[in-house]
DNA sequence: GCACATCAATGCATAGTGTGCAATATTTGC
DNA sequence: GCAAATATTGCACACTATGCATTGATGTGC
């Protein structure tokens, strides 16, 4: 049952997206705070209780569903030895390739991050779940009594991907399966940062 | 006109921390979910029209209003020119020494934040001030090209000065000016996390 | 100390968020 | 096709948050 299948799967994930695209536009052009969760249901074609169905509240909507470790990445990443930080970021390559990116939406959250910084917070807590991820992942190698190092070190991955996922949604040029790479090249930076302790 | 010294600065202060113990006592007994501002503000004497012009909202009442750099501190260390690490926890040494910590709501809120995991965000999201704040002037090292990495890297000493928070509030035997050391010995981990890049 | 400016506290009205519940429509499995 | 499962919707409601006008307390200049 892991397969979505139905009908009423593939219709569930065409209505998340139009409805967080009917967000973004909708914030685009008359700012995040001038949009009310009706007329983002409006321009969805659907009721406003719907919305709150499909999305937990409005911030939701703006950034989407985040992506999320399938159960396979998760077996290869306990299997393997590696140095710990290389196997994140491999478990991170799977991650992406496996969900299908729309850089078009990424435009547009991009753009809005842009006129409206206040914004940032909620962007960037979308990246809350993956970040437990991440942290999950590494407590399987550090113990449990590093879980606080853990959830540092993931705090830091998934910032570095965020940033990453905003000059990728600017550089048509850069295929998706690089945005691994230029975050492991801002942590790299980081480490240098945090050198001189 | 920097030092607060009237009567109704120090009555100003006094309401806020007031409205704070409310929100937290009430949090903790009856679940954070379950509390009204209408609650907070009957138990702290004020009416739900005055609590919300001491806190932007519920979760800012939590959280407490956060701490932030003086004038003076930003003067050092423009003017230093030591290692760019060592001198932004040489001036968050600063920022504690001149806040008069409470260890009293510190616990309360570690308190609630274990009965409530959800609340997290809320508690890391009250250090976004303080980690504007760094990343501001680690840019003034960095340049505004490397905006990002600075960003960065506050995020990462935000963080660990956040952990180091909550261990300070559950061991008495901690003094406070211990709390930047602990948040630096953090930052270390992290590094050598990060080494394998 | 008095008069006046300033700011704080409050009530009231109102827009918007988010949830529970029950009724209705749609999909699915058989 | 039929019945069970699930989705959509309307409605009512509790709560958050803001604007505005009023009243009262505090600070300042004289």
């Amino acid at each position: 049952m892991a397969l979505k299948s139905t009908l009423r799967d593939r219709r569930r994930l065409q209505t998340l997206r139009e409805i967080q695209r009917a967000a973004l536009s909708l914030a685009l052009r008359h700012g995040y705070d001038a949009v009310t969760t009706e007329m983002i249901a409006a321009q969805a074609g659907i009721s406003q209780r719907t919305f709150f169905n499909y999305y937990l509240n409005k911030d939701a909507a703006i950034v989407g569903e985040a992506p999320c470790f399938d159960e396979e990445t998760v077996a290869w990443f306990r299997a393997s030895s590696g140095p710990l930080l290389a196997d994140l970021l491999q478990a991170l390559r799977q991650l992406l390739a496996g969900s299908e990116l729309d850089r078009g939406t990424s435009q547009l959250i991009d753009r809005l991050l842009d006129t409206a910084p206040d914004l940032l917070p909620i962007f960037y807590g979308s990246l809350r779940r993956l970040r437990d991820q991440i942290a999950a992942l590494a407590v399987t190698r550090l113990g449990e009594d590093a879980r606080r190092d853990a959830e540092l070190l993931a705090e830091a991955i998934a910032h570095a991907l965020g940033d990453t996922f905003r000059i990728w949604a600017n550089d048509d040029t850069m295929p998706a399966d690089r945005i691994v790479d230029v975050a492991r090249a801002k942590l790299q930076v980081l480490h240098g940062l945090l050198a001189q302790v």
